[in-house]
DNA sequence: CCTATATTGTTTAGGATGGAAATACATCCT
DNA sequence: AGGATGTATTTCCATCCTAAACAATATAGG
């Protein structure tokens, strides 16, 4: 193992590939693991104190940051599910009260969803608790890491975009 | 919006906590997209190209690295999920001639889990495919990036395995 | 030995999640 | 008008997961 790693820092041109490779996978399996887990707390959470999931959080999350409502495509592309998949948690919403379909004037087919003054209360309860939670769970960061994490994370997100619109159109 | 930051830059002490939690939940935000974008096209390919599934991958993982086998409680500690779950993800791999269960001497409640040679061969199969995978949607990071990552990541597992283990036990 | 308790795994019932395809309209373009 | 495209819903299905009840076995104590 020394050696080899020792060959490799010399001159690790030829290891290059094959270490940074694996050194890649190990972050993969880190990053899902702690996203995991954290995730897995926050649906724990969620549930157990408002009830929600956390499709139906983010469905809430997107309309509260759209005063004019979004339509049910613009959800199903912001969070990258099926468009199937948003009509029920919409319905969700709506039986609730806590979301409304608006018709839009000039297209029949479409509507623009919106929070209900409920929805917005509702969601403002859910967002401040989920911030404390997360507070909670990261703690462990002071601002310096915070910053880095996010500030590699975001470079990698934008490859990401990057090469889901050079794949996908 | 201007003078609030500069006010805060020079004396952010009070606005310290405030700051930081939202820092913090960009940070989380930004994490769980980042995860779940590769996440979602792991599963993608996984379907498309060999028929599994990425439980299903995680459990023929934890068997690859355990020639002797896993009993059903082992794989569900180790995955954290539930115990019935386990049982229908080997009852699918034994369909399919990936796993078997091999009774265990001393104790005729339990049984061992193994692969297969033929299910040793797919996981290799596999897992080559989702390391290189993985390179190339991580293929932007270079080394200091992966290594920076990926120690920030590590302090922030241990952090949490940390809290889940004072919380539960 | 015999009973009470614990462990191991399966089954069952139910929910959340998500994909794919068929359907129903509406709109746009020619 | 007629065909192509866009929008949303519906329907159907598979996977994943938990919790609780269950069956079988093992273990400890009298």
């Amino acid at each position: 193992m020394t050696s080899e790693m020792s060959r490799a820092a010399q001159r690790d041109e030829s290891h290059d590939d094959s270490a940074l490779s694996k050194a890649r996978l190990r972050l993969w399996l880190r990053l899902l693991k702690v996203s995991g887990m954290v995730e897995h707390e926050l649906r724990r959470r969620l549930r157990a104190e408002f009830g929600a999931t956390l499709p139906r959080f983010d469905v809430m999350a997107a309309l509260s940051r759209a005063p004019d409502g979004l339509r049910m495509s613009e959800i199903s592309k912001m969070l990258r599910v099926s468009n199937g998949n948003v009509t029920g948690i919409v319905d969700k919403l709506t039986e609730e009260g806590l979301a409304l379909r608006v018709a839009v004037p000039g297209d029949r087919r479409a509507s623009q969803v919106r929070l209900t003054p409920k929805g917005a209360e509702s969601f403002a309860a859910q967002a401040a608790a989920h911030e404390a939670w997360l507070n909670e769970l990261l703690g462990g960061l002071d601002r310096p890491q915070v910053e880095s994490l996010n500030a590699e994370l975001g470079r990698l997100a934008a490859r990401l975009d990057q090469q889901e619109r050079a794949a996908g159109g």
